[in-house]
DNA sequence: TTAGAATTAAAACGAACGTTTAATCGAATA
DNA sequence: TATTCGATTAAACGTTCGTTTTAATTCTAA
C-alpha cells in the first residue's frame, strides 16, 4: 500500500531531520513512490505530518485512558495511588516503544521533538490531541493527592510531561553529557523505570512555601 | 552596530519560528540591514545561529560554574547540599530571564527549543557548550549524594536538564493543557521556584529496586 | 586631501522547495 | 470488450531559499 509506505518513510525522516528539514522528495524517494503521491493521498506536507502523528498517538492516548479507567475500577472505592496513575501513562508508551510494527522508539522520538516544535499547526494539533487525556489524568491525580492545590498539580503535571517527552525524544547531545552509553539510553524500559520513581517523588513532595520573602536560598537576584 | 542588530533580530526570529523556518531575508529585514550582511559578518546562517547561542550561553554557564564554586567554598569542608547546587544552576538562568538586555525569556525559549532540534550542528554545538558545566555539577552532586550510584545520578541529571529546558522553552501547547494562564506560565521566577522543589524531591529519592523481575507494578508487558 | 580598506547596497545566481497539471496505467464494472 | 475511475507517473509550475557577485558608498589613516 502506497499510503502506508509513505507514512513509514515520513515517520523515520521527520524523526531524524525534523519537519522543516525533511523534503517531500526525500520522503517519496525513501518510500519508493512518486513525488506527487503525498499530495494525492494526504493533500499537503502538513497534513502528512499530522497523519504520521495521529496514526500512533490516537490509539496510545486512548489506551492510556482505558488503562487508567480499568485500574481505577479495580481500586474502587479507594482512590488509585499516584504510582499506579503514572504507570497508566507510562505503560502504553512503553508498549509502543517496544513494538517496531507501530513505529517503536522512532515514533516516540518524533513525538518528543514535536513538543518543542514552534510551528503553530503542530502546537495546535498536539494541544487538541492531548487535551482529553491530560484532563482525565489530572482528575485522577487530584483524587490521589487531595491536599495538593489544583494549581500546584497543574505545574507538576507540566513538569512530568516535559521530562517524559524530553526523555523519550532521546537527544544524543545530552546522552553524551550524562555519560550514558547508547545501549543504555536506547533501552526505553530501563529509562522509564528510572524516570517514573524520579517523577513520583517530585509529584508527592510537600508543597513549597512561596509566601512573600520566604523563598529558600535567596541569593540577591532582583 | 550592524552585527548586534542582526543578532537581536535573529534571536527573536529563531525563537519564534525555529532555525529552518527562519529565512535570511526575514532576519535582515527585521534588523534593517542588507541581505548580504549576515554572510559578510558571520559567514553563514549556521554560524549566525551558533553566534546567537554563544553570546548568551557562554556567560551564563560560566556564571553557573563560578556560583557553584563560590557556594562550595562557603560550605567547605561540608559538602554543598543538593538544593544549593540546584540553585547554582537555576539562579543564573533566572537572572538571564529577568534581563531583557541579555535576551530575557526569548533566549531561554530559544535554548529550550535548540535542545530538541535534530540538526547535527546544533546537537554538536550544545554538547560542547555544556560538557564542562555538566561535569562540574555532576561532581558536586556526587559529593552531596555519596550513596547514589554514579549511573543513577547520570540519569537524574538527564531528567533535570530535560525538565528544565522543556519548562524554559515554554511551549504554548502544554500551557493550555495544564490550564495555566499566560501570566502564570510567563512568570519565570514563579516557575523555577516550583520546578526546583519538584526536581529536588526526585533527585533525593531513594534508589529504585530494579533487580530482575522485581520491578514495581509490572503489568504483563513482555 | 586622498588612497585604500571596510561596509553596504542591489541584483542575480543556481538549487531546492511544495505543489499542480496532464497523460497514462490497471483493474473492476457493465 | 468497452468504459470508468481511482492510482500512478513524468514533467513543469512559480516561489523561495542561502549565497555570491559587482558596484557604490562610507570610514579611516596617512
Amino acid at each position: 500500500m502506497t499510503k502506508a509506505r509513505i507514512l513509514d518513510a515520513a515517520e523515520a525522516l521527520f524523526m531524524e531531520l525534523g519537519f522543516e528539514a525533511t523534503s517531500m522528495r526525500a520522503i517519496t524517494n525513501a518510500a519508493a513512490v512518486n513525488l506527487a503521491a503525498v499530495n494525492y493521498h494526504f493533500g499537503s506536507k502538513e497534513e502528512l505530518f499530522q497523519a504520521v502523528l495521529t496514526r500512533r498517538l490516537d490509539p496510545m492516548n486512548q489506551e492510556r485512558v482505558d488503562l487508567l479507567t480499568q485500574l481505577e475500577h479495580e481500586s474502587a472505592p479507594v482512590p488509585l495511588p499516584c504510582d499506579r496513575i503514572l504507570s497508566a501513562m507510562f505503560i502504553p508508551a512503553l508498549k509502543l516503544a517496544r513494538d517496531p510494527e507501530r513505529g517503536g522508539k522512532n515514533f516516540l522520538r518524533l513525538l518528543g521533538r514535536a513538543y518543542a516544535d514552534p510551528a503553530p499547526f503542530i502546537r495546535k494539533f498536539l494541544a487538541e490531541q492531548y487535551a482529553v487525556m491530560i484532563a482525565r489524568f489530572k482528575a485522577a491525580f487530584a483524587r490521589a493527592l487531595p491536599n495538593l492545590p489544583k494549581k500546584e498539580l497543574s505545574w507538576r503535571l507540566h513538569f512530568i510531561m516535559g521530562a517524559l517527552s524530553y526523555t523519550l525524544a532521546g537527544t544524543d547531545a545530552l546522552r553524551l553529557i550524562a555519560e550514558l552509553t547508547p545501549a543504555e539510553s536506547a533501552n526505553d524500559e530501563l529509562l522509564l523505570h528510572r524516570l517514573a520513581p524520579f517523577l513520583l517523588a517530585g509529584l508527592q513532595s510537600p508543597v513549597p512555601e512561596l509566601s512573600e520573602g520566604a523563598r529558600p536560598h535567596e541569593h540577591g537576584a532582583r
